[in-house]
DNA sequence: GACTTGTTTTTATATTTCTAGAAATTAGAA
DNA sequence: TTCTAATTTCTAGAAATATAAAAACAAGTC
């Protein structure tokens, strides 16, 4: 509720690892991969970055908890928390029209 | 689509904007607020954090076009842009679920 | 005009983030 | 073991962000 709620936290710190676009292109690129992750490799192919820059977003991603790794071999793979994903977008309908919407603006 | 297309670009930017604990706060404040804004003051009240702090995120929030400023005399009042906070939730949820959902994990 | 209140702009400093080359790591294959 | 491929970690410089005190501004009131 407060500025200091631990939930409320962990939303702004995943609001905040989307907010970059090179950052929302890999999440996008891994939801549209398949379901057991999308090998760094081929999220390199797609987007042409360097790769030691593309390891830091995957990591910060993976930190804020919308990507986890698995590793297969040499490749690792990243696939989407779908359920932290939702729960953030849920939270932020919540925040943003849900309980305080009480006017015409909103939908 | 790619990495450099305007919406994305948009996206990004906003979602930057909210991926910061004390704006994030000050959007939930001006939400539930009173429909045609909040006076920069009340949220100042609220928060009780520097007057110059607030001053400078609720300029970030209304440069990324999710808060809108309208001066009454002496004070000014910040209210959300709702059409814009949908829409980039729909966006989100595009990205993470929608058309790539084709999985079990989401939802 | 002088004063007061509400808010922003200016300014400065500390901190964080971004970027990417180079080196290191991991794991499998020859 | 040596080699190669995939990926990360190290490193460092540039750029952006966060914070807040102090000064400035806007618009009423006396």
């Amino acid at each position: 509720m407060t500025r200091s709620d631990p939930n409320h936290l962990l939303m702004a710190r995943r609001l905040k690892a989307l907010g970059h676009p090179g950052r929302l292109s890999i999440l996008r690129a891994v939801v549209q991969g398949p379901v057991d992750g999308t090998p760094a490799g081929e999220i390199l192919a797609q987007l042409g970055m360097p790769g030691s820059t593309l390891s830091h977003h995957l990591a910060a991603l993976a930190e804020a908890g919308l990507l986890v790794a698995t590793r297969q071999g040499t490749t690792i793979r990243y696939a989407a928390c779908f359920d932290h994903l939702r729960a953030l977008t849920e939270y932020l309908w919540q925040d943003c029209c849900g309980g305080g919407c009480r006017n015409a603006n909103c939908l």
